[in-house]
Order: structure tokens, then C-alpha cells, then sequence
DNA sequence: GACGCGTGGCA
DNA sequence: TTGCCAAGCGT
């Protein structure tokens, strides 16, 4: 289910286009409908914010002021024109679309979205952004802006970090655009969210659509859009060391206090980027006071978590004299380990043993 | 579907 | 300081 909220569509596409019509900022890229320079700009602006884009912009078309200009520019003053924009495959990725265009279409940016599609660049949203603002045409240009706007209107619960999200936005946006201005419509959407819908603190009050937004109407505001973080799955890998003396005990460490599984007990570890594995058993002796008689491999443990990864290699350490027990650590029966909780990796080491 | 791609502004 | 973001796209 896309979402279950309900508003006025035609009042809600009345008051957001006046509110574009009367507020919207006066930007070059906006003298004109020229679909070349709807286009350059739309490549320019992709996670590239107003104000970096505006003088890139105007000496842009100052030196390649049209399609065919651009088309038969030197590769390398393109880039020059790009210096300090980023994302620099954009310059050359519109460049070969440019070329292509000039040799396909007769140099005339097409308004069939299956062409505009195949332009090297121009991905989902940019074929709408051009459709809609050059064109006029009534087709979906979802970006981050649309998709936080239109997440607290209609309080959609999805997590916009999701690629397949900007589908769901997209069906969305076919229910609620103006047919009788896509362009004002599409770009409204964007400009409330720069000006007004902002991501943190967004100012409800002075906003055009307030009255037909389900978000404030339920005070959950601030809590839209769901975006959940990309969280590194990152792989730590560890030396267990299950250290048994000539009673046959067994050391166990209690973890922290505080953080992953605070206060559970474990056969001690050692990151393995700490210390070289030809150095473990200098390790051992040096840190328990024994002297270690064998040390042999057991079987490594994998334990995925939510947000990383342990990769253990289990050293079963056989020692012999006296052992210094440091203070979070106990001194150990097998038997005796039963009654300490450990966690799951630590108990498929104990099944080992 | 996840990742790399640039840069500048902001808390 | 460090993360997080800002009109995405190609691979």
C-alpha cells in the first residue's frame, strides 16, 4: 500500500502552483523553455545545490550557448567549463547525449521519454524534468525534494534511501499532478522543498500547503521522511584465545559495560590488526604469566550482527604454571561456564571444546 | 540493489 | 571535528 491519507487534489495543485507562480526564484535557467538549457541545468543541479549551480550555468552557455555548440565543443573545455562542479562523468556523459541528439534528431532534444531515456545521463528523473518543464508534459520528476514533500502531504512511511522508493513516489505523483501545469506542478514540488518543506525544521507555518498536509495535521512533521541510514557493514576480525591451564580451566573476560553485548562473558580477544598471529604466544605469556605449551586452531566462527560483522579465529592455547588473572576475568571449570551468559559466536566456540 | 562519483555548506 | 546533506546516474 502506497499510502492511505486522502486530499483535495485539485485545491492541493491550485495553491502549490500559485505559490510557484508568485515565490519562485527568478533563475537563468528559467528565462526560457529552450529544452537544451532546461537540460544542462537539470544535469548541473543533480545533488548539486541553486546556488553553486548558477554561475556554472551562465558560463556554460556563454561558451556553448546551444546544443550544437556543445555537440562540437573540444572534450577537454567542456571539462574546463565543469572545473570545481564534481561529478565530472555528468560533463562528458552530456557531451556524448548532446552528439547523439545532433546525429539522431536532427539536433532537436526529442520529447519521447523511451528516447530522452536512452541519452547517456539522463536517468528517471531528469527524462521527467525535462518532459514536464520543456514540453510541458505531464510525467513524474522524483527527486529527493519530491519525495520529502510529498512524504509528510501524504504521510508515506517508506524509506526514500531505497532505490525502488522513487517508484512508489512516481505512481504517486501520476495521482496528484496538474495536468494543466505539469511544469509549474513538478517544479513547485522541488522549490517547496528547498524553500519551505527543508529537511530539518521545515517552516510549516509559512508554507502554501499546509492545509493539505497529513504530516502536520498529525504532528509527525519531523519525523518525515524515513531515511535509514546506510550503516557500513564492516567485518571485524578477532583472535579468540580459549586459554586452558593443566586443571583443564578455562579463562573467560566479561565484556563492557556499556555497548555491544555489554556485560556478556567470552573467551578473551585480540583484534587481529593489534597483534601478528606468529606473536600470539608471546602475547599470552606476556599478558597471563604462563607459559604457553601448545597452541592449535580450532574451528573459526562468522557471526553476522546488524550493523557489522565478527570473523573469529579460535586459538585453543594450552598454558602451564601460575596464571595472573586480570580483574574482568574468571578462572574457570567447563562446567562452570554454563552459568555465564555468552553470546551465540561464543557458545558455537564452547560447543568446540 | 549497492556502490562510487565531487564539492561546499552546515550544525 | 565529523558527519550529513544537495534537483541522480551508470555500472
Amino acid at each position: 500500500m502506497k499510502y492511505t491519507s486522502t486530499i483535495n487534489i485539485p485545491q492541493f495543485q491550485e495553491d502549490l502552483i500559485t505559490w510557484f507562480e508568485k515565490e519562485q526564484r527568478q533563475l537563468p535557467w528559467r528565462e526560457n523553455q529552450d529544452p537544451y538549457r532546461v537540460w544542462v541545468s537539470e544535469i548541473m543541479l543533480q545533488q548539486t545545490k541553486v546556488d553553486t549551480v548558477i554561475p556554472y550555468f551562465q558560463n556554460f552557455m556563454e561558451h556553448f550557448p546551444t546544443l550544437t555548440a556543445l555537440a562540437e565543443a573540444n572534450e577537454q573545455k567542456v571539462l574546463k567549463a565543469w572545473e570545481g562542479l564534481g561529478y565530472y562523468s555528468r560533463a562528458r556523459n552530456l557531451q556524448t547525449a548532446v552528439k547523439e541528439v545532433v546525429a539522431q534528431y536532427d539536433a532537436k532534444v526529442p520529447n519521447d521519454p523511451k528516447q530522452l531515456a536512452d541519452l547517456k545521463g539522463v536517468g528517471p528523473y531528469t527524462k521527467g524534468a525535462i518532459l514536464s518543464i520543456a514540453f510541458d508534459k505531464a510525467e513524474p520528476a522524483v527527486d529527493g525534494n519530491v519525495m520529502r514533500v510529498l512524504s509528510r502531504i501524504l504521510r508515506i512511511e517508506e524509506d526514500i534511501a531505497k532505490a525502488k522508493t522513487r517508484k512508489t513516489f512516481e505512481s504517486v505523483v501520476r495521482d496528484v499532478i496538474s495536468e494543466e501545469n505539469p511544469s509549474a506542478f513538478n517544479q513547485g514540488l522541488m522549490e517547496l522543498g528547498a524553500l519551505v518543506c527543508t529537511p530539518k525544521k521545515p517552516s510549516c507555518l509559512l508554507c502554501p500547503v499546509q492545509e493539505h498536509c497529513v504530516a502536520f495535521s498529525d504532528g509527525v512533521e519531523q519525523s518525515l521522511p524515513i531515511k535509514k541510514k546506510k550503516i557500513k557493514q564492516s567485518l571485524h576480525t578477532y583472535f579468540v584465545l580459549v586459554v586452558q591451564d593443566d586443571a583443564g580451566n578455562y579463562l573467560l573476560e566479561q565484556r563492557p559495560d556499556q555497548g555491544l553485548l555489554a556485560q556478556l562473558w567470552q573467551f578473551p580477544m585480540v583484534k587481529a590488526d593489534e597483534v601478528d598471529e606468529k606473536h600470539l604466544s608471546a602475547y599470552v605469556q606476556e599478558k597471563f604469566d604462563v607459559n604457553v605449551v601448545e597452541m592449535k586452531d580450532l574451528e573459526p566462527v562468522k557471526h553476522v550482527f546488524s550493523h557489522l560483522t565478527w570473523f573469529l579465529n579460535v586459538k585453543h592455547v594450552t598454558v602451564k604454571g601460575d596464571m595472573t588473572v586480570p580483574g574482568h576475568m574468571e578462572h574457570l571449570s567447563k562446567e562452570e561456564i554454563k552459568q555465564y551468559p555468552l553470546p551465540v559466536s561464543h557458545q558455537n566456540i564452547y560447543k568446540q571444546l
